[in-house]
DNA sequence: CGCTCCTTTGATCAGAATCAAACAACGTGG
DNA sequence: CCACGTTGTTTGATTCTGATCAAAGGAGCG
């Protein structure tokens, strides 16, 4: 019985933005609807394959669906820096097509399945459904707690506290997500995109991650990750979940 | 003549948000007077004057309509971050208003008037107006990018490049808002400021700043500032405007 | 099996933090 | 109007975090 009424309910809407925006707002059937009808577009990205190009025309509005993607720009100078990680559920290039140009690029770091949305279709949407749009807005200003954060991260932690707040960051939205299996956390990011993402060079990375495993509060092989101790992680960094 | 005009003009609505949004549509004398509608309250503050507290619901989104503002976080270990800097014409504590809860403090830099938006009225002439709805999501749009610019500044960034990155972002801002004057910025902040945004110390910031100044690049007195060679200083910080 | 990409290790260097203290500007009250 | 306290800026000396350089292992893949 729950499986069946789960099987139409994703039928209607992917699971990933389904969980998300049930828990901002509870939405009509209709509603529920409208959304799905915007998600019937797939796309199967393999890594590195931009989907939104720095200083381009975003051509559409993407719903990560499976995968992991990373927005991220490219100073004169050659450095990489990504500004944030999406997880399934979460959405790219909205804020872009509003202004009508990307001012950043964005790739999947896996293997990733996005939805691709009209940007028209979705303001359509938007506008018929003020519920929906004022959900879509909380979605949107999670964002931008996300980049706050990001902010206060590489403004004033060290090296061993950005590591720590960013793991801890992202086990926490997996958890919300229910991407754990047995514990362990797949994380499909390089040392390198961690450097990346935390304004390190590769080799301080690299040692910072080890004196983590080393005092026992995360356990990472290739390419899954396992706290041990969120709570000492988090104190560590200074994590505290976002609300919402 | 022109004088005339131009006070009926801002008799109808207060002349930054005014500038701001007309250079992103173009509004009907209805739509222009829904918004002067939401700006009838005005506040006074001085310095340090916290009108958004991290953590609690915020009562108002706050337009800044003379003087500057900045949001901030303080970390557990008692480091101050400054997250962006709100000029006139910008609008804060909207996305807080939509999650029900502030996830930094604001604070004016120096005297500083704000309209205080009450936020049922604020959704109400958003609902009502459409065309004022896109404005202001474009509006919200351009405070991400500006914290994603934020993010590369304080990742990939070298200190004396921040400080020319940041410093050019300032000039031209207030070029657009037309808050130069005889070639001289009012810069309302102190040099512990400019550290806690960009993330150095003080002592450094003030190095880099006089290094900017012997290199003939800036003239910077007490509380302004004069950009010398704009573009040497873009190069510089690798700093280039945002559309929009 | 050989290539490529990723991780790990070692050694050195430099950018920026920290510590300490003097100096300058400002506002206030006597 | 000046003395004084406060806040902000500047300077010098030292330390340390994290970058850079160089190269060796591992793992996955065609």
């Amino acid at each position: 019985m729950e499986d069946i009424a789960e099987m139409i309910m994703t039928s209607r809407m992917p699971a990933p933005i389904q969980a998300r925006l049930s828990r901002i707002a509870d939405l009509t059937a209709t509603e529920e609807a409208a959304v799905a009808g915007l998600l019937r577009n797939r796309m199967s990205l393999k890594r590195g394959a931009d989907f939104i190009k720095d200083g381009k025309p975003p051509s559409a509005i993407y719903l990560v669906e499976k995968g992991w993607a990373v927005r991220y720009a490219i100073t004169t100078e050659g450095k990489r820096q990504i500004m944030n990680v999406a997880l399934p559920g979460d959405l790219v290039g909205y804020h872009c097509s509003l202004i009508g140009v990307a001012h950043y690029s964005a790739m999947p770091l896996s293997e990733t399945v996005l939805s691709v949305i009209e940007p028209a279709q979705f303001s359509e949407v938007l506008a018929a459904h003020p519920k929906l749009s004022r959900a879509f807005s909380r979605l949107a200003a999670s964002d931008l707690a996300g980049l706050r954060v990001q902010t206060i991260r590489l403004g004033r932690l060290t090296a061993e506290q950005r590591i720590a707040h960013f793991l801890s960051e992202l086990w926490h939205r997996s958890v919300r997500i229910e991407a754990i299996r047995d514990g362990w956390m797949m994380l499909p990011m390089t040392q390198t995109d961690i450097s990346d993402t935390l304004g390190l060079s590769l080799v301080h990375t690299n040692r910072q991650l080890q004196s983590l495993k080393r005092d026992g509060l995360i356990l990472l092989k290739r390419d899954r990750l396992r706290v041990v101790d969120a709570g000492a992680l988090a104190r560590l960094g200074d994590y505290s979940p976002l609300a919402l």
